[in-house]
DNA sequence: CTCCTGGATGGTAACGTTTCCAACCTCTAC
DNA sequence: GTAGAGGTTGGAAACGTTACCATCCAGGAG
C-alpha cells in the first residue's frame, strides 16, 4: 500500500474539534490512515486478521481524530443488539431498589454494558409503556421488578427477560428472588418462640412477595398451634411509611393490641417504629435490612437477604442469556433470608 | 389509491409472533396498509399531512402487526439524537445520588426520554470511559456529578452537558448545585452561637463541594472571632461511614476534644454518630438530610436542601438544551440549604 | 514456471428510519 | 379548457456500522 497519508492541518483535524464539526466516522479514520473501511472496522473490533503495522496506523488515526465508535449505528446491524441492558423498577429512593440498581450496574459495566432505567410510575400501564419503549431502544435484555399485571406481551419481544424479586404473570422467564415464605416464617417463628401470641403483620402491596411472606406467617402460626387473629393482618394499600405509621397506631389503640409486629418491608418497618413512638413494649421484626437499623433507640431485628446479590445474580444471568451462552430452560433462583437479631425482635410479651 | 390490501393469515401475522420472527418494520406496515414508506413514517411521527382515512389504515396495520418503532434506527439519522439522557453519578446506595436519579428519571420520563446510567467506579479514568461510552451511544444530553478530574474533552463532544452538585474543571457548562458555603456557614454559626468554641469538621473528599462547606465553616469562625483549631479539621480520604467513625473516636480521645462536630455528608454523619456511641455530650450537625435522622436516640440536626429539586432542575435544563429551546449562556443555579433543628445540634457545650 | 493456498485488504450491500423531492390528484381561478 | 396552488403520496438517498465477497499478494508445492 503506497503511502496516501496527506498533509493535514493539525489544528483543525486534531482532537479538540470545533464545536459544530460532526464527530469523525470510520470513513474519516480510514481516509486518514490510508486504509479501507473494512480494515478500520476490524481494528476497532479487536484487530484480528490485520497486519500489526496496519493496525497501528489505524489506531494512530483513531487517536488523532478522537474517533469514537457510534454505538447506535453498530446496534442497527441485524443480530447486533445494543450493548445496553434495561432495568425497570420502582422508587429508587427505596434502598431495596437502589441496591439492585447499583449491583446490576456494576455487573453490566464489567461486561461493557450500559444500563437504561425505565421510568417507573406506579401504574401498570406506565410500566408496560416503559418496557415497550425500552424494547424499541433495542436493549439486549430486560431486568424487571414487575407489578402484578400481565406481562405476556414480552414473550414475543425477542429479548431475554429476567424478573427480579417477584415473578410475572403470563410469561415463563428467569426469576431471581428472595425466599419470602421462609423469611416470613423465620420472623414469625422467632416472635412466637418468645411467647408472643398476638403477632400483627403489616403488608405492603407487592402482591406476590407479601403474599409469600404472609404465607410464612400463617404457616408459623399453624405449626406452633397459635390461631391467627385476622384483625392483626393489615394490608396497606400504598405501602408507605406514613400509612404504616397510622395503621400501627390504630393497632395499638385497639382493645387487645398485639404484643409483636412484623413489618413486611423496610418502609413499613419505618412506619411501624414511628407509629410506636415511645412505646418500647411491642417486639418488632422487619423484612429487609436498612441503614441505621442498628442505631435506633432499640436496634431493629430484621429478616434480611443479600439484595446486592439479587441484582448481581440477575445481571449475570441476563448477560449470559443475551450472549446466548446460557440456553437452559427458565431458571428460578431463590436467595435465602436470615434473621438478624438486634434487640427489637427479642422483647418478651407483656 | 386502489385497495391493495391483501388477504393475510391472521394467525401468523397477528401480534403474538412466533419467537424467532423478526419484529415488523415500517416496510411491513407499509405493505400491510398498502401505502408507501414515507406515509407510515409520517403517521408514526404524528400524522401531519396525511389524510385521516389513510392514517387510520396505517394505524390499524401498526396495531395488527404490533409494530414498534426502532429507536436505534431513528437515532441514526443525522440531527436526531436518541431520546435518552445519560446520568453519571456515584454510588446509588447513597440516598443523595438515588434521589437525584429518581427525580431526573421522572422528569425525563415525562418527556418520553429514557435515562442511561453510567457505571460509576470511583476512579476518574473510569468516569471518563463511562462518559465516552455514553456519548458513543448518542445520548441527547449528559447529566454528570463530576469528580475533580479534567472534563475538557466534553467541549468537543457536541452534546449538551449539565453538571450536578459540583462544577467540573476544563469546561464551562450548566451547573445545578447546593449553596455549600452558606450551608457550611449556617451549620457552624448555629453551633458557635450556642457557645461551642471547639467545633470539629469532618470532610468527605468531594473536593469542590466540601471545600465550599469548609469555607463556610471558616467564615463563620472568622465572623464570630473564634480561631479555628486546625487539628479539628479532619479530611477523610474515602468519606465512608467507617472512616468517619474512626476519626470521630480519635477526635474524642484527644486531650482537648471538640464539643461539637459538623459532618459534611450523610455517610459521614452516620459515622460520627457511630463513633460517638453512647456519648451524647457533643453537639452534631450533618450536611444533607437522611431517612431516620429524626428517629435516632437524639434526632439529628442537619443542613439540608431539596435534593430531588436538584435532579429535577438539572433534567429540565438539560432537556431544554437538548431540544435547543434554551440557548442562554451556561447557567449556574444554586439551591438554598436550610437548617433543620432536631436536637443533636442544640446541645450546649460542656 | 505455474498453480494454489491463505492471509490481508478494499468495496459494497445491508440494517430501519427520516427527509427530501418529485409525482400525482383535486380544486379553484382565470 | 388550462394553469396553478395546495394537499397527499411514493420512492430514494442518507445516517455509520458490520458482514460478506472479491481481489490481491506472497509463498510454497508441484
Amino acid at each position: 500500500m503506497p503511502c496516501r497519508e496527506r498533509e493535514v492541518n493539525p489544528v483543525t483535524e486534531t482532537f479538540p474539534r470545533s464545536p459544530d464539526a460532526k464527530p469523525p466516522t470510520m470513513i474519516d479514520v480510514a481516509r486518514r490512515a490510508g486504509v479501507g473501511l473494512g480494515t478500520v472496522s476490524r481494528v476497532v473490533n479487536g484487530g484480528a486478521g490485520v497486519r500489526a503495522e496496519t493496525a497501528d496506523r489505524v489506531r494512530a488515526a483513531i487517536d488523532e481524530l478522537g474517533f469514537q465508535r457510534n454505538e447506535v449505528a453498530r446496534a442497527l446491524r441485524p443480530g447486533k443488539k445494543s450493548s445496553s441492558l434495561a432495568l425497570v423498577l420502582g422508587d429508587l429512593t427505596n434502598p431495596f431498589f437502589a441496591t439492585i440498581a447499583k449491583a446490576s450496574l456494576e455487573v453490566a459495566g464489567q461486561s461493557g454494558f450500559a444500563v437504561v432505567l425505565g421510568s417507573v410510575d406506579e401504574d401498570p400501564e406506565g410500566e408496560k409503556r416503559a418496557i415497550q419503549e425500552l424494547i424499541g431502544r433495542q436493549v439486549a435484555g430486560l431486568m424487571i421488578v414487575p407489578d402484578q399485571s400481565d406481562h405476556s406481551f414480552l414473550v414475543s419481544a425477542g429479548v431475554p427477560v429476567v424478573f427480579v424479586d417477584r415473578p410475572a404473570h403470563g410469561i415463563d422467564a428467569d426469576i431471581v428472588m428472595v425466599d419470602n415464605e421462609a423469611g416470613g416464617k423465620v420472623a414469625t417463628d422467632h416472635l412466637l418462640r418468645q411467647g408472643h401470641r398476638r403477632v400483627a403483620i403489616l403488608l405492603a402491596p407487592s402482591y406476590y412477595t407479601t403474599g409469600r411472606r404472609l404465607r410464612g406467617y400463617r404457616r408459623a402460626h399453624r405449626e406452633a398451634g397459635v390461631p391467627v387473629d385476622e384483625s392483626l393482618v393489615v394490608l396497606l394499600p400504598e405501602g408507605t411509611a406514613e400509612e404504616a405509621e397510622k395503621a400501627t397506631r390504630r393497632l395499638m389503640d385497639q382493645a387487645d393490641p398485639p404484643t409483636a409486629l412484623f413489618a413486611s418491608t423496610n418502609f413499613v418497618t419505618e412506619g411501624v417504629l414511628r407509629g410506636l413512638g415511645d412505646n418500647t413494649q411491642p417486639a418488632v421484626v422487619g423484612f429487609d435490612d436498612f441503614r441505621m437499623a442498628d442505631m435506633l433507640p432499640t436496634p431493629v431485628t430484621v429478616v434480611a437477604s443479600d439484595i446486592a446479590d439479587l441484582g448481581r445474580t440477575a445481571a449475570h444471568l441476563l448477560l449470559a442469556r443475551a450472549a446466548g451462552t446460557d440456553t437452559r430452560p427458565p431458571q428460578r433462583i431463590v436467595l435465602p433470608a436470615v434473621l438478624i437479631q438486634r434487640g427489637s425482635g427479642e422483647r418478651p410479651p407483656v
